[in-house]
DNA sequence: ATATGAATATATCAAAATGATATATTAGAA
DNA sequence: TTCTAATATATCATTTTGATATATTCATAT
């Protein structure tokens, strides 16, 4: 992944919404993007000290005695930054679907043993769906605030997939049966 | 991206099939597993390497005078490797997708942009679904093949979700417009 | 024939991401 | 009070990414 950290841009994103700790990233992260982004202390926190000596953001001394808390606040320069890259059109989209991988290969094992990874799978897309249309649900209520809109997007972009997901898992047991 | 090396794992399933070169290795994943797995040069050599040491594949001669041109077939201990592999339930599924990013992060450049950038995603998807859709049919014709089958299944994968997120994008410029 | 460019083929490298772990502190519950 | 879970920062080895270097082979146009 040379060339573009993007860990800068997800830090800067979320920053430009509110004053954020490295483990506070994380949380958010881990949180509403994580099906469509990852992140990890191992990344985020070399990101942030780079991020400071070029300018983008700023640490924040701990408010209220908070011992080694270190907020960050983005720059205009990290303002910058950001919009310029949300401008730009090109981008990178990736599957990495181990359960796709293994379904190819199938071939070795056998149906009983495919079949047993899509139910998994299904399991997991199930739950993950419920979680995602809930959140959908809340943001639905509020789309005049308009990050919520954006919000709701990606979310719905999320639920989306993941019933098309649900249905083809219905077509590859069948196939598979 | 430490602990199970899955590029490895990649290579044993395609090496399971036939006797292929780095180059052809590179080739085949550029193919019809590139929508969900991807590989570079920078990790099948030195994968190719590190397994051949390992007992997991074997060289073989350059069959008629090609010039350093190796091939490599998969040993019974290979063999073994993807098999208990594939037998695992356990898997890490991942979508990595700049476009969410941005969406998400749109309130700070404001709808135009957003607008424009799911129609240059749109049009990537049209395009890739076209491919997808008749590399099934032209599997389709020969399920009773078994491999066909698996190969089947993950493309169908593709066309689904494909088609899935056109819906989207035809919901989220509505929203946005 | 031969130049030229595209495809084939192997290899390596810096930068980045991953996933795990180490280490403390703090807040709340038992 | 003690224990546990959550908060918080940091670092490390392994792996992936994406780019580039280098050389050969093959088809085609000149």
């Amino acid at each position: 992944m040379a060339r573009e950290r993007k860990i800068d841009m997800v830090i800067l994103g979320l920053l430009s919404h509110e004053d954020l700790t490295g483990y506070d990233i994380k949380k958010r992260i881990d949180g509403a993007i994580s099906f469509f982004w990852k992140g990890s202390f191992g990344n985020i926190y070399p990101a942030l000290k780079d991020m400071e000596a070029s300018g983008m953001i700023q640490k924040k001394a701990a408010a209220e005695g908070g011992r080694g808390k270190i907020s960050y606040h983005i720059t205009s320069t990290g303002k910058k930054v950001l919009k310029e890259w949300l401008k730009e059109e090109q981008v990178v989209n990736e599957l990495k679907y181990e359960t796709l991988l293994k379904l190819f290969f199938g071939g070795n094992v056998g149906k009983a043993v495919a079949i047993r990874n899509i139910e998994a799978f299904e399991k997991k897309i199930e739950k993950e769906l419920m979680i995602l249309k809930k959140y959908c649900e809340t943001l639905k209520d509020k789309l005049s605030e308009e990050d919520h809109l954006y919000f709701y997007l990606t979310a719905s972009f999320g639920v989306k997939s993941y019933e098309a997901y649900l249905e083809w898992c219905q077509e590859a047991k069948q196939l598979l049966g």
